[in-house]
DNA sequence: CCTGGCACTCCATGGTTCTAAGTGCTAATT
DNA sequence: AATTAGCACTTAGAACCATGGAGTGCCAGG
């Protein structure tokens, strides 16, 4: 059905539909690629794949312009991934060098992949369940009050204040403190609710209900960031694509950060670059969108995902070159860290 | 030069204009107005202000416009910032009232204030130096490192760690905390810097160095929080609006973080409504919207400012309701956190 | 199986015409 | 002196039309 030339034909169609923006002809295509045959032969190769439904005209006598399932084979067989030229790569370091906490790790990320492709960026903050405990602390506020906050090795830092406790006493705030790093430090934060279930029961009893209060906080945050930030960036590119759908709804769905990490989360395999095609997007507004993403994370533990949201007409070898390349930087940056 | 009914006359022009988003003529403008008077006359007025540069038309035949002048007229003198309705009091109440965190009052202000005007709001965190101590905490990790925890009264908190130190002893680190606190708490951010001048040379001189280093790192989480956080919302209303200048343009603007809160920092009276009229924003990008804002705060004390970003064709007594009330609303559930 | 030739289709472009809305001016009116 | 009615004039935008060009599908010959 899809002999090679076929394909290749297709390959030059998705170029050049990505590089001109307009429906590309039989002609055209046999002058500016190497297909070595003529544009009647390529004709007849077209009528092939638009019955195969790889590509479609916008109306008859006009040139031809892929399909989202056209794209699919494209991004599948077609295509390799672009590495990035070597300027791109030192801009990547000294951009991402300087940064010094999380929040402007994440923020510069963001940034730069807007930059590099041009597009709509998504990065998403690294998890906090694949991470470890680094250091636990107890803070009295008055007598009533203690904060507790948790710090991973990620660099991620959550505090909470836990209220009503009747009188706290300094020392049984000490011993917990010391008790809760003992057990904690160095664990994932997946094992905590294990290494934390028989703690209160090597305790004085007078000293159990605080402690019992503070676990329950201690765990609460770790279930509740189950909700994980997002950070976007490059909105402004939008402006210069073409979308079929409406620009707003576009912007809707980008605003809606729960939506924006369910498709992320659907992405399939984490190490690696997936690709969302057009209708392929279970979310209505994104359904003229692709999304490019891709895991990051410390060696091979899998922390989070970054992506990109573009028109389907997008550069897609270039696009997946860049997000790879900024998830694998950002891992190390996160590692040495 | 203007008498009272060419001042009519030019809020009846606003008023349709911003309603309708047609030119207004004069046979409209006397029909749908209790202006009492005809078209004619109408028209007389209407070179009157022209020529003073309060309208203009598009082209000649078509009905007027008014101008970045003539919308700041109707701003100063013409309008009444109107009260919201009470469906939207109880709906600011309900929307703000079930949050826990700052972040997430942060949050749902800016998708509240977005949806009760329709446009892009903007929200920036509250100003670390304008509240005061509420805790300092110091807490070591591993033999070499401290990292120290700042909460304020408005609950943001700024951590640090602090590196290389030689060798800290716990005992160091206690009495510093003690000293900090009985120091610092209940202080102004920015009364820190003289509260803590001579507390090194109350120390014995082998802590000396460890204080130094970590009030030097305090001093500086003051200083530099001073580029401070911003949150956006309603980007997807930008869809709606027309501007002469690009959208690309405008959202370029807005992504700049920078660029806002210098916009807002100009805002004259922190306590009051501000308004900004097209080209009296002194960023390229946004000469085509107006710019109504707002400062927020605890009593009187001014902690911050919330805006909203809009065409310079805006409503303007509803958006400055909403602003005004999201502001003191806010104020309000900081003060009760 | 490929290719040149050819008739056909359709969009985009540019020019023309027409209309509706609105103006500015003048002369009459209050 | 201010207001109004009447009227000629201007202009953007819609509607319409013709034209050119790019591209197709198909057929017959290599």
């Amino acid at each position: 059905m899809l002999d090679d030339r076929k394909l290749a034909v297709l390959r030059a169609i998705v170029e050049d539909y990505v590089s001109t923006n307009e429906p590309v002809g039989s002609k055209a295509l046999a002058d500016r690629h190497a297909l070595g045959v003529s544009p009647a032969t390529v004709r007849n190769d077209m009528v092939s794949l638009e019955e195969e439904g790889y590509i479609t005209q916008p109306h008859t006598s006009a040139g031809r312009v892929p399909t989202d399932k056209g794209y699919r084979l494209f991004v599948d067989r077609l295509s390799t991934v672009k590495p990035l030229s070597a300027a791109e790569r030192r801009a990547i370091e000294s951009f991402l060098g300087g940064a010094v906490d999380l929040d402007e790790i994440v923020g510069r990320t963001v940034r730069l992949l807007a930059q590099l492709t041009r597009q709509v960026a998504v990065v998403q903050y690294p998890s906090l369940t694949r991470s470890s405990v680094q250091h636990v602390e107890l803070v009295p506020l008055g007598q009533q009050r203690v904060m507790m906050v948790l710090i991973t090795d990620t660099g991620r830092v959550e505090q909470r204040v836990i209220d009503n406790l009747g009188a706290v006493s300094e020392d049984a705030v000490d011993s917990l403190r010391q008790m809760l790093n003992r057990a904690l430090v160095g664990t994932w934060l997946t094992e905590v609710p294990n290494a934390v279930e028989d703690l209160p029961s090597q305790l004085p009893p007078d000293e159990r209900a605080m402690a019992a209060a503070v676990l329950s906080v201690l765990l609460e945050s770790l279930v509740e960031r189950h909700d994980e930030k997002i950070v976007l960036g490059g909105t402004a590119n939008l402006a210069a694509m073409d979308f079929s759908a409406s620009l707003r709804e576009v912007l809707e769905a980008l605003e809606e950060n729960v939506v924006l990490l369910r498709l992320l989360g659907e992405m399939s395999d984490p190490s690696m670059l997936t690709v969302r095609i057009g209708a392929e997007n279970s979310h209505e507004g994104l359904r003229s969108t692709s999304i490019v993403s891709a895991g990051y994370g410390i060696g091979d533990q899998p922390l989070a995902k970054i992506g990109v949201v573009g028109p389907t007409r997008m550069d897609y070898p270039g696009t997946m070159g860049a997000v790879r390349a900024v998830a694998r930087y950002l891992g190390q940056i996160l590692a040495g860290q």
